[in-house]
DNA sequence: ACAATAATGATAATTGTTATCATTAAAACA
DNA sequence: TGTTTTAATGATAACAATTATCATTATTGT
């Protein structure tokens, strides 16, 4: 799965920007590679706390904020929500449609439309970046 | 341009729901529909207070949420940037393309991406309520 | 080992949104 | 028209997530 080649690029990446390899830097990279999909910081927080005792708040977040400027983890924003995070290194891009009643969270993917949105983006003279979330109702709904 | 049955339309979604019409109600909706597109509550607010001075800002902010439960305004969300709201009456559905970099925000429609995103939507058990925007850098940019 | 300085962790500040509550004022009715 | 009912208002407090601050700790290069 790529854990070891993870934590080499993040490594690279820390001591490349003039940074440094911390035991919190790698435990939270470890922590989050083991974690579930769409993880918020305080989930993130919570797990790492019986593993690395003592380990801010502040930390965390500071470093999932790192981890995406690596190009390793993705930020989805949802309305108001918490912020959540993805790994992104080794997985592809995707979409997804979340549920507003019961947050059912599920990844989608459709070739035509992303190169519809590239396309509508750069007509109208956007060098495209990223796009969000689909809404709806799930029909499986809690 | 309709400003005369948006009003009308609020105003009987008002009394309907058993609420009551108020001036600061009739002012809001007014100003709104006089304001360029896009307004936050603070904008909103801000003109606001020109015309119906004493007017407070929870007011501005509940009522601009009523508005979009009448179905005559909508809300925009964009990361956790300050909500922003457009009118909707009299508008179609079209999606917006935002610079992460120099804020331009222009508004976008492709039927061939919105029907897709639809079967997409369907094929996956979700009923869809809305989608969100797209983020790219703006070549026009500031 | 030492010096330089980035990272950490605790906490405060900030920001946008929402809740609270005493007061004001619509709407219905006598 | 005056009275009653109760929703709306406006000021402010509460809230929640994120970000900044800063003294202390720890990593890296010498």
């Amino acid at each position: 799965m790529g854990k070891a080649e993870a934590k080499d690029i993040f490594s690279d990446y820390v001591r490349e920007k003039g940074l440094r390899n911390t035991r919190q830097r790698e435990a939270i990279l470890e922590t989050f590679l083991s974690s579930g999909k769409h993880i918020t910081v305080e989930d993130l927080y919570n797990s790492l706390r019986r593993k690395t005792p003592g380990i801010g708040y502040a930390t965390v977040h500071r470093n999932l904020k790192l981890l995406c400027e690596s190009g390793l983890a993705n930020e989805i924003k949802v309305g108001t929500d918490k912020a959540r995070f993805e790994i992104k290194y080794g997985h592809e891009h995707h979409d997804h449609l979340i549920c507003i009643r019961c947050g059912r969270f599920i990844e989608v993917k459709d070739e035509r439309i992303e190169r519809l949105q590239d396309k509508l983006a750069e007509a109208n003279d956007f060098v495209p970046v990223r796009h969000n979330k689909c809404f709806g109702r799930s029909r499986k709904g809690a």
